[in-house]
DNA sequence: GATGAATGAGAGTTCATTCAT
DNA sequence: TATGAATGAACTCTCATTCAT
């Protein structure tokens, strides 16, 4: 039994930590990466620059521990809203929903790639392990569904689920141009869960024609 | 007319303008945008440092011009493919094709993205219309389609154009899973390519049968 | 009269700053001057970073209280070591070889120069005051040396302790040296003995000559 | 042939090089090595911060260099000075006196102890063997004079050599004596070329005989 | 036009010191 | 008395940009 007293501390870190996270979150929303300083970070956080520095060992690991903390919210997020349905077109949608709305809102963990930055080995595979958790959740999804299907599966579930996530962080490099035109992200959605749908699925599934009626 | 004498310089110009952006792209491409350094480009223009910024005014400037230099080559190739054949998936399918290896020739082009970079209005705007030009591009032809078969339009020619756009340059930031599994980015395309056409043309299209045979 | 309870808080004061500077003499003769951290001087002690601030104000302050109390326990072992012995050149030897191995044991003493800090008038005062003990014992031995034999002191007996003190620290400014070749500080030691009894005693001692009888 | 232009730009560049190096010497002097910033060097040496990175990759570098430089001037005065002698004393005698000066001249040369900083494998070398040529120089001529001498070598030349400057650069640690006692570093070297005749050489030589005629 | 040495603002990081607990 | 999380000044080092040659 854990008193109240053993977890305050702990949980204050980790207060701290994840303001901190939030902090770096938001400031290259608003700054890009390239010009978000360690200093803008602390200040968002309201801590000292040297504060920052008793959580992470440097500026990079803030960048690594963000994507791996936000990227894991999303893929348990993800998780939640899909066990909530049942069937597998319904799993999907509910997974991608919530998925392209963690996107949206956790932009910079889909900006920051592996290759712009210079990581270390170490943080480089950690990065990539947060982000293939993500690959694996709807390649298993459609492989289940390809296995189901008695047909012979038109493409590997690996690729698909690759595809698939690919369409939609391709939307955040896009997203200016949704200004200019008259689709929002809710259309680009809604559209990309069309052709997912056609392409995978094939069609409506049962679930769907009963709701229509 | 324009003489020779008149041409010669200019094209002197043109020659170290472009020989400096392909040196962007490769050191780029190598090491980093965080980490690529003016004169890590000068050094593989083969100038000196002081002559780059004869040609470009700023750092950022190099970015820009590089992405709309090289958007529009891509552009130029995609068009030059589409109008090598006839009907309409098969004109998307070539687009695709050569718009997919540029995006992996021109990988930086796709990771400089206008949030990351604090630019100026001007140079956001000349870098957004340089993208856009792509998603017009397949625009016209899904909207062309769309008026084609008698049917309703299933969704927006815009937010199709974008949907696939994004399929296309979201490989880019899955790369590095590619390593590990078994998926290369031929796999990849092929996949896309699928689930385009699946959710786009619905089903094979006549020439499709008829190479079948 | 003090009573148990008026000491036992004393020593345990004293215990803790003894610790703390037994700690920053390990600490510096680990990593150097340029690297001891406070921190790293408190774990070594087994106290918190904070605590170290109870009893000294400032790293200035530390440094300077451990040579002071370093040089005098050095000081103590040479005037005990002389006084164990009669006769001068019995005296300066046996104060040689403790002082010499007292060097070597606390090194950072000797490393630690006024001039390379930036202490406050006080500290470079006690500092020197406590080095300068040194420089009189010697002082006080060669006078009275010079005063028993007849002749002309041929130089003054304050730069002869000086020089001598001088020619001892001076090994740890080359001990780098000994690992290469094949002298060690015993032979360093030796040899320096030898100088020293030429220069000021002029050959062997009669105690010197019965020993070797 | 070398012509005006060529030697030009490279004297440039070894005259910053060194305005530099001296820059640190004084900077040091004045404040101690760990107060001295690179900042207050550039300053001193008269050329921007950002500058003194062009000639030196890091700070400890540009320590490093400063006592190669200085050690390696320093043996060349002290190289010129003996061999403008005959007499292997007087040989000795000229090579104490100016090394002396330059030891005063460059004290934080000798200041700067390998076991202080935090220096890599590769500067720690350099430095070694840079202080070490000063050590074999006065080894050849001690070795030749004990070779000389018909009788037994009393101690080994390279332990004299080592106990020889050990004493010479003994003065520094101890400089701060002399402004209270009334013994400026001309009577220390006078007593210190005294201790070491008397020991090595043992009494007058002829030279100095007939001097005192 | 071409060069590259020089600049200095600004970045990431450390660490002596403080102070609420 | 003891703690150690928090602070922020100060450090080393980088690099976009300029300009005399």
């Amino acid at each position: 039994m854990t008193t109240q007293k053993d977890n305050a501390p702990k949980d204050a870190v980790r207060d701290k930590r994840m303001a901190i996270i939030d902090a770096a979150l938001a400031v290259i929303s608003e700054t890009g990466i390239l010009n978000a300083t360690v200093e803008d970070i602390a200040r968002r956080a309201g801590v000292a620059k040297g504060t920052v520095y008793l959580y992470f060992k440097t500026k990079e690991e803030i960048l690594v521990e963000m994507v791996v903390e936000k990227s894991g919210e999303t893929l348990a997020a993800v998780h939640k809203a899909a066990s909530g349905v049942s069937g597998i077109w319904e799993k999907l949608r509910a997974a991608m929903r919530i998925h392209f709305a963690n996107i949206i809102e956790h932009m910079p963990n889909v900006l920051i790639d592996e290759g712009m930055l210079h990581l270390t080995a170490a943080h480089k595979k950690k990065l990539l392990n947060a982000k293939f958790a993500h690959v694996k959740f709807y390649e298993e999804i459609i492989a289940e569904h390809f296995a189901k299907s008695g047909r012979e599966p038109p493409f590997s579930p690996l690729a698909s689920a690759l595809a698939l996530i690919g369409g939609l962080i391709g939307y955040v490099f896009q997203r200016h141009h949704f200004k200019d035109a008259a689709v929002g992200p809710d259309e680009y959605l809604r559209t990309y869960e069309a052709i997912v749908q056609a392409a995978l699925i094939g069609g409506e599934t049962k679930s769907e024609k009963s709701k229509r009626k």
